[in-house]
DNA sequence: ATAGGTGCAAAGCATTTGCCGCGGT
DNA sequence: ACCGCGGCAAATGCTTTGCACCTAT
């Protein structure tokens, strides 16, 4: 069946493949901010044929086309999201690298202020809070997700 | 002499080199936001004795020791400031890259709440505005387009 | 004296690309 | 049929690192 994500293709005029297929909906069912690698990972798990350079390339063609949005969290590889889940903002969480999402209605508006007064018209911004979960109210502690440090 | 950076080095208790004392000097006169390959280049001149994977390791030092502050403004490499230039934001002209500084004194304060909100305990945020001049000049001397595409 | 810094070239990593056979429209 | 796509491996661009020497403390 055609994915969320396949539609918009069709819409602006990208040409449909096996491989974006899958690609495709694997971005559809995406709740969360893969990398490249998890992508593939996780399209290999749908449909083996898939290479690498493929999935770079689409996430590319993709991102060219409005349909993803590509972010660094400060990590060392790019991180993607359909651009479909609206306007938000992201917390990191720096112990565990998970990406909480945000939204803050009044908050583009007062950029937007911001760049005017600087003699700029305001393209787009970028707002990333970077913190770590309270320890006020210590319940079950489940296990930390290990993590590597980011280096 | 010795620089503004340079104290901050044996402060810090960063043994202290040639190299690294000409790097101090060259970041304490910094006004702007480089990469390696600049400051490379801007050391060279005042002492042509010095290797880029020294400004590298160099440059990675003086952030551990809270000296020197990494910002990836979107283009290919890593842009580096003096810590010392207090806490502010960053604006990119994203048709010439040069970068205009701004603070927003209450909006670290309200991006604290939003961290608490979520449960959360705000360690640092990143905020950057992406725009380009308004073209709206007000009479005559409408200054013309930059081209240079870099810092 | 000696822990640590430096230069050089090579290695690492994420990402891109050349080549070329193959597949979608 | 035709143009673009996808696989593979090689190339890239920034950054790090191994090794052998050198220097600040």
């Amino acid at each position: 069946m055609e994915s969320r994500i396949e539609r918009l293709c069709v819409e602006r005029g990208v040409k449909m493949t096996g491989q974006r297929r899958v690609i495709a909906r694997v971005l559809s069912d995406t709740e969360d901010h893969p990398d490249v690698e998890e992508l593939y990972r996780r399209a290999t798990r749908l449909d083996s044929h898939i290479s690498i350079a493929t999935v770079y390339r689409t996430v590319r063609l993709f991102e060219e086309k409005g349909i993803l949005e590509r972010h660094d969290f400060g990590g060392t590889r790019a991180r993607y999201e359909p651009s479909e889940h609206g306007h938000h903002h992201h917390l990191i969480d720096i112990e565990t690298g998970k990406v909480i999402e945000f939204q803050d209605a009044e908050h583009e508006d007062l950029m937007r202020v911001v760049a005017s007064r600087l003699g700029f018209e305001l393209v787009s911004l970028r707002l990333e809070l970077f913190g770590r979960k309270q320890k006020s109210a210590p319940r079950g502690r489940a296990a930390p997700p290990a993590r590597k440090p980011s280096k």
